[in-house]
DNA sequence: TATATATTTAGACAAATATCTAAATGTCGC
DNA sequence: GCGACATTTAGATATTTGTCTAAATATATA
């Protein structure tokens, strides 16, 4: 896994945004647009680059490209992360 | 908390190895670098941006400083990592 | 106090990054 | 096919960032 391109693409905050209106399911890349204040050009920049982290997927439908999350990597996010630290994040100390 | 700061100090590859280093306790400065190619200087501006992240404890320890982990702030860390996500890490689910 | 060691700070510089505008690509409905 | 809409790509630019060297600060010891 590209540990690399998941810490570089969770460091930018409009990307962190976009991750959080994905939660609540799928979105065209315009209706996520919608809350920044960017052109679609840079937002089509930030999707490549958590694309390239394996944070999202697109489906085009039609004349929109849809993109989700990649929920599925989570468990490997919250690993890479914890890995950093000695120990496991609940009370008993997970290993 | 400095969610931006956190994120960002994790987005650096060397700052991520500096961490892990100090999973085996706490070290001076100089030590942690000796398992880097990289100036003194330099290892100190990131010591800064760890610091900034409170992810790091210093302790003057004579002519040494000493480096630790903030692993208090571990929890936090997991918690702004996973909230990125819709639900939570382990199997059963939201904690 | 003088010297050596450890670390940080200041300043410069190159590479990476976020943003923009303009142009290109892809899809739909007529 | 044509025009409108949605998104991406290309190219330019300003900011941020990681690194360096040189100088400053802090501590230890002779």
């Amino acid at each position: 896994m590209k540990q690399q391109a998941v810490f570089r693409a969770l460091a930018d905050p409009t990307r962190r945004a976009i991750l959080k209106r994905l939660q609540g399911g799928a979105l065209s890349a315009g209706d996520i647009g919608e809350a920044f204040e960017i052109t679609p050009a840079s937002l089509s920049h930030h999707f490549a680059v958590l694309k390239q982290a394996d944070l999202v997927r697109t489906e085009r439908r039609g004349q929109y490209i849809v993109y989700s999350l990649n929920s599925t990597l989570m468990e490997d996010i919250a690993r890479m992360v914890l890995d950093l630290f000695p120990i496991g994040p609940s009370k008993g100390g997970k290993r």
